[in-house]
This record gives structure tokens, C-alpha cells and sequence, in this order.
DNA sequence: CTGGCCAAGTTGGCCAGCCAACTTCCGTCG
DNA sequence: CGACGGAAGTTGGCTGGCCAACTTGGCCAG
């Protein structure tokens, strides 16, 4: 009901991009994985070559198809890539796999921001930050926790809804706070008191760290978020290619 | 000196790209982080607005700016990307922090290859592969072991290489193996026998895992990599947006 | 039969223009 | 003083066209 809305999303080259990947992993273009020139889709879908090219840089981002200059693209291969509210949503992400997501509320703390989260929430100094603790279950077994630092404007609104919702962006995107960025870093880290107690693991144990800002389109930052996964839970994947690369490794700094 | 040929590369709107991700970077349009316009760019530079369009999509897609209809571009931050081939070449990305990259070869194999090798690298039945097992240090200290499957055409230059030799891929590159896409995963593993003893810590005790297969430009896959790395030595990032998301988190299957 | 050359096909890149959708700001009216 | 409305500014989207760079395959000469 929702994915069809955002699927084709108005705009002439989503809807040729949407109806491209759609034919490439049904198993179309199956000879030798070659798809047909910019100008033949072009006359096909009745659009200029540009639109054509804008749907194609699409699926060359998401990794389906490269892109050489001299020759036809070739099919590489149907890269499932997530949409960008089912990867910051645990809870939408969760229902797209057919899996049951659970929330059970730890601890919701008003204090004033620490120098680490003034720096990444661009708060100033003496601001007030809504801390939240959170156990995450698919299906009933624990998964992760998940640690949220909000500022004010946004805590305001977490703090208000019922304890036990299962998803936070959902309501948040209603009243009106957008999410459009994210920053992540993945790493792995030791289980604190807290990870332990809530995910029935030993403390020091090994979780998968995954830490996130995410800004709004104003570049306004309205989340903060460090989420530590059981091992052999969730693993990460990432696309990137000569063209467009978002992705980077560097050596671990403190913290 | 290698930096430079991939800096401006040519194209006119990579030019501006680079221009403007330098000004950036250095603190310009310090005026509320609000870019000048894209007409006002294009009379800049001298070019078209479809090429500055072009150059601020890149920056778009690394994060550095957001774009909304109706309102000029916000700064979001330096945020550093590294290029695809410094992510792909341990070597590369360890002297472009500064740190002296180290390799210790400690097998190499040909034997045929299973089915998921076959799978990853697209394989007939009974096609050989090398199989590279190698220790990585970073101004002598341990930090990775790899695991690389090649297929017979890339294995046979790798096999030929001294084994004293620090970087592989840039041999590589010299003999034609040009990489251009590249699949990442990554999560939390224990480690096996192997890697305790290369890396001098316990079976079992917990690595950071990233599985990546890369593909040359017309599609055919040249490497399948392991790269196991001791916690709190490195960490990746990402950034996505709605316009663009390449990352993707999902249940762990089997190995 | 082999090697090299050439032409056709294809993508990369750049330009100029046009309109729609949206944001912001300011002036006006109640 | 506040709310409403409109104008100006800005980005999103699409078209049509042109040339350059590159790949591929076939033809031709040796």
C-alpha cells in the first residue's frame, strides 16, 4: 500500500527505472545479459534520452547494471537494494521480511547534551537531548538495542507516545519531521551492563555496532543513534562502483 | 601524483565537482552553509546548468550537500569519501593515511572450485580457482587477514607475483584487470584456527568481517574476498539519502 | 588464414531552453 | 499584531540536439 506510492513517486524517469529493474530481475534481457540502447528504450517508452539516462543511473547506482561508453550495458546481476525508510525504520524493515518487530521501551532520560552529542545533533552548548534505551525483537527474540540521542524538538515528540509503540518514525514522520540523510559507521564493540542485561548476553560479549545521524532536508540533524546487533542477527551490504562510491573505511577513532 | 590523473579526470563537470568540494571543504559559502544557485554556478564556471547539475549530483551522492525543490542547497558537512580504489587496495588506503602497509602471503592454492565460488564468481563446474590466504599489518602491527578466490584468468597473474609483493591490485591493474563494481558485506564472525594464529588472538574471539566481490567493467567477476579484521582497528561508513541508497541490512544467511 | 584497418553502433558529455513545483519573504489586509 | 496572499527566486524534470570517445565486428589486404 505504501511501496506503491513511493515505487514510481510521480517523476517520468522513476517510473522507467521502476518498470527497467522490474524486467531485468524477472529475467528479461536474458540475451547475454545486454539491455537495449538508450535510444531504443527511449523511442519505446516514448521519453527523450536523457530521461532514459537519469532512470539508468539509477540502476547503475543500485549496482544492477554497469556502464561502459562504446558498447551496451550489461546486466549484473538483481542487487536487492532497500529503500531509504526501510533501512532507518527497524520496524518497516522488519514487516518487509515478513517478521514480527517488537519495541520494548528501557529508559527515556532528559539531560543536558554531552560535547560528543552537541557536536553531532549541532546543538548549543546547555541544550537539552532526549536519551533513549531501547530493546528491539523480531518474532519475540531479542536483537538489538538501540541507544537514540534526540534534541528537543524531536525528543518532545518521542517522549509523548505510548510506551509500548513499535515504531517511532512512523508518527514522527506525521507530525512532521523528515528524514532524508545518513551518516553510518559499522563497527564491532563489546556488550555494556545495559546491552547485556536487555539482550541476555554476557558483558564484553561482541555486538555489531552500527552508529547513525540522520538529518533532515534542511540538513538539520534529528537523530542520533547507536544500535548493537547479536552476532549472526542482521549483516550489512553496500554497493558502490567506480562511478558512485558513498562508501569508506577508516582506521577506528575513539568512541 | 596518481591522485591527481583521478581527481578532475577529464570531464568538465568532475572539474567543478572537485572545485567545489574543495570549497567547501576549505569553509567557503560560510554564509549559513547555503551554496550560490546553479544558474549562478553555471555563469561561473562558464558551463551550462545541466553540467553543474551534474557536478552537484556527485557531491549530492557523497553526502556533502542536501538538494531541495524551491530552496538553495545546504552544506551538510565535509564528509570524507574515499575514492573506489583506495577502498579496494588495502595498500593504497593504508599509505594514504600515512601508515607503512604490510603483507605476509601464507598460502596459496589451486584446487577446484565449491559451489558457492562457483556462484559468486560466476564459474563453469569443475573451473579451478587460486585461493590466497594473506596477513595484512599496518606499520607492522596485525590487523587483517584475507581470503581471496580468484578465478583461473586473474589467479595466474596473482601466482606469478613475488611473494614478498605488498600490493596486488595495482599489479593487476597494469596487466589489464581493470576493477570497476564492487558487492560488500559485512558482520561480525569468529575466528577459525587460521586466523588466530596470523593474527595472534583467540579461536572464536570475535572479527570484523567484510565479504566483497568485485567485477571488471563488462560484468565478469575478477576477486571474491574475505577480509577479517581485529576489533577496534578499523571501521566503514556510509551515506545514503532519499535520492540515493545503496545500503541495504538484512538477515544473516548462512556463512 | 591471419592481421590490421575501417565503419557502424553505442554511451559519455555538454549545451540551450522551457515549464512545474516548491520555498521564502514581504507587503497587505483584517 | 497576526494571518493571508502573491511575487520572486530556486531546484526538479524533460526535451532535442550535437559531438567525442570507445567498442565491436566485418571486410580487405597481405
Amino acid at each position: 500500500m505504501a511501496l506503491d506510492q513511493d515505487r514510481a513517486a510521480g517523476s517520468l524517469y522513476r517510473k522507467v527505472a521502476a518498470d527497467l529493474r522490474e524486467a531485468i530481475t524477472s529475467g528479461s534481457f536474458g540475451d547475454a545479459g545486454r539491455l537495449p540502447a538508450e535510444g531504443a528504450l527511449a523511442e519505446q517508452y516514448g521519453v527523450s534520452r536523457g530521461t532514459v539516462r537519469q532512470a539508468l543511473a539509477l540502476l547503475r547506482a543500485d549496482g544492477l547494471v554497469t556502464s561502459r561508453r562504446g558498447t551496451r550495458r550489461v546486466v549484473l546481476g538483481s542487487a536487492r537494494v532497500q529503500s531509504f525508510s526501510e533501512l532507518l525504520s527497524f520496524t518497516h524493515w522488519a514487516r518487509s521480511m515478513g517478521e514480527e518487530p517488537g519495541g520494548r521501551l528501557d529508559s527515556m532520560v532528559r539531560r543536558p547534551a554531552d560535547a560528543a552529542e552537541r557536536e553531532q545533533l549541532r546543538l548549543e552548548p546547555g541544550t537539552e537531548v532526549y536519551v533513549m534505551l531501547r530493546l528491539r525483537t523480531l518474532s519475540g527474540t531479542p536483537v538489538m538495542v538501540e541507544r537514540t540521542v534526540y534534541p528537543p524538538r524531536v525528543g518532545e515528540l518521542v517522549a509523548q507516545l505510548p510506551p509500548d509503540a513499535v515504531s517511532h518514525t512512523e508518527p514522527l514522520r506525521e507530525h512532521g519531521i523528515l528524514f532524508s540523510d545518513a551518516d553510518h559507521t559499522i563497527d564491532v564493540v563489546g556488550a555494556n551492563a545495559d546491552d547485556a542485561r536487555l539482550l541476555g548476553c554476557r558483558r564484553g560479549s561482541p555486538l555489531l555496532r552500527e552508529k547513525r545521524r540522520t538529518t533532515d532536508p534542511t540538513g538539520t540533524p534529528v537523530e542520533w543513534s547507536q544500535d548493537r546487533y547479536l552476532p549472526g542477527t542482521v549483516a550489512f551490504s553496500i554497493h558502490n562502483s567506480l562511478a558512485s562510491s558513498a562508501l569508506s573505511r577508516h582506521a577506528r577513532e575513539n568512541d
